[in-house]
DNA sequence: CGCTTCGATCAAAGCGCTTCGATTTTCGAC
DNA sequence: GTCGAAAATCGAAGCGCTTTGATCGAAGCG
């Protein structure tokens, strides 16, 4: 069987010189049409696709982005970063890139845990998706390998987070336009920037209209943002007198969890208390009553994080923009 | 700043050709040991790592594994194939290979959606893992890209699966051992040979201890094995008289389901009905009642079928095992 | 003591591509 | 027609590594 077409096998069958196919393959140079047409339809016919490795070494790029992420966040049982990697693999394959993936433990010992590429030299930048150790971004920035982040943010790295701000303030404009003043807050895992931003527009939001929340209604429990600690972190909204009659919770996992406690208590959804989430997680439609929440799009948030990234690595890294956002969508379902 | 160091440059360091440095990275060809040494320590201290592009140009491999996976398995909520492909990573790792993680669509266009590695050559062989279109693997055979395939089974292709058959059986002699005489099964996804697997020897295993299982209560639902499959076609057995005491279900989303039909019945696990599922899943243990099930070593897959991967791609590439089995271990919880 | 053997090392020839500077062609203006 | 500039094409020099065949000593042998 023959061995695989190379780059002077086209130049051959087309009639022109390695250089001009090159040219072409690339998209480069001043290339006459017709003879673009050529050496396209050689290649064509050939199957002739170039390779890597050679492009590489000759380039010296490699083609291939990392992508980082956490390894409870990979197998966590909600999609989510999931879901922004696929995002980052398409976008990835619109450009030719393609994308290592590659999971770090927390805690993370660089020593031991510092993903291959780092040392490899085998990607030209890379993605960080969620929270991960700020050594690993040390190491990253120590070795002058770009980087961008997505949902999460570090010293003045390039970010893409989703528009937490006009997420909280929809809402807060959803609970007032279905005349609720008394609204509290539940939220957790104060370290992370995201649900600081939606709190803070949340909150400031009803305050502009007249409707501040008290402290006393603000929960932000120190544990994960999961349904457990929603649910623990409940009683102090819902054992209160008086109670808030709607409450935004920062992600839908706490949601969800609050809506435990509210069935638990007896609580009707959403007459006697109404509630929204954040992220519109693949279970918020199928809570019982659905939740209202913000969605998030998830493979948007990919999608950027790598073209900005992809942009930056064929120009001045320096101008990657710093904080690029992606819009938000309020999701009225029935718990709301 | 000094670029990356080259091989020249750790051959200079270590006053030996770069040949030598070539044949000490690759723990290639006879060395005295005294140069391997000193070559290792320049190495190390240039903090040189070989170029991956450089090596696969001369060597004619590219270092790159894929693994592929249908886009729905990747994005479900329960984490199996994100296991595997973590126990894939890490064989990789452990052998200085790069996986290359590509999803497909079901359905399939090969013209469309084909990995990119498929027509660019920039993976060694590919793991694949659960089921996907049977095309995409004929594509692969008429490329002669080495495969193996994860947790499912096609035409003769080398296979790495658990142990269904002695998981089925040891769930056999659980119920019997337990006093159960009067058993069910129930399944869904007729098309996958795994669940088939699980189903023969369990039945098996109960004729032979001389409780066969009447045909009644075998149900296999026509859908896809999951939670909703598992509490829709539940009281297909349920609502049967005379019930069986004690239920296998193929996997632990069905058995899931399984445990909500019967909770909305009013049924006392396991003391009306016990129930045991398949994969130890994340939830299984979360269940109420706990689940008692067959687990599955979900990483140990995938590093088992990158190693045979791996080997092959050393050897004779026919010489794969066909057919590769992964222990499975029966863990009983409060649901059996 | 000369000759073979074998272990250790090396020089050089690529692997398939990009890219720079040089060369050839084309074409409008005169 | 002729000339110069711009457009199109090309040759050749690497990129950093692997691998083959050759070289070179030292040890073993009769």
């Amino acid at each position: 069987m023959a061995s695989r077409p190379t780059i002077s096998d086209v130049a051959e069958a087309s009639r022109v010189s390695i250089s001009t196919v090159s040219l072409v393959m690339n998209g480069k140079g001043p290339v006459a049409d017709a003879t673009r047409q050529r050496v396209l339809a050689a290649a064509d016919r050939l199957g002739y696709a170039p390779s890597r490795s050679a492009r590489g070494l000759a380039a010296r790029r490699t083609g291939n982005i990392g992508f980082v992420l956490r390894e409870d966040h990979f197998r966590q049982s909600e999609p989510f970063y999931t879901r922004v990697f696929l995002g980052a693999e398409f976008e990835a394959r619109r450009r030719g890139l393609y994308v290592l993936l590659s999971t770090v433990p927390d805690p993370y010992d660089p020593a031991r845990h510092a993903p291959r590429f780092l040392t490899e030299h085998s990607v030209d930048g890379v993605v960080v998706a969620g929270g991960v150790d700020a050594t690993l971004l040390e190491q990253l920035r120590a070795r002058s390998i770009p980087f961008v982040l997505a949902d999460y943010a570090w010293d003045d790295s390039p970010t893409v987070s989703a528009d937490n701000r006009s997420g909280g303030r929809a809402v807060a404009d959803h609970f007032v336009a279905q005349g609720h003043t008394r609204v509290g807050y539940l939220g957790a895992d104060p370290e992370h920037p995201s649900p600081a931003e939606r709190r803070d527009a949340y909150l400031g939001a009803m305050a502009e209209v007249g409707h501040p929340v008290p402290d006393g209604w603000v929960v932000t429990a120190d544990g994960p943002s999961d349904r457990q600690t929603g649910a623990l972190n409940a009683g102090l909204l819902l054992d209160r007198a008086p109670r808030p009659t709607a409450v935004f919770c920062a992600n839908d996992a706490l949601a969800l969890g609050l809506l435990d406690a509210a069935s638990e208590r007896g609580l009707a959804i959403p007459d006697d208390l109404a509630v929204a989430g954040f992220d519109d997680v693949d279970g918020a439609a199928l809570a019982k009553p659905p939740l209202t929440t913000v969605r998030i799009h998830k493979e948007t948030l990919g999608e950027t994080a790598l073209g900005l990234l992809a942009e930056g690595l064929t120009g001045a890294v320096e101008e990657i923009p710093p904080r690029t956002l992606v819009p938000t969508e309020l999701v009225v379902r029935a718990s709301a």
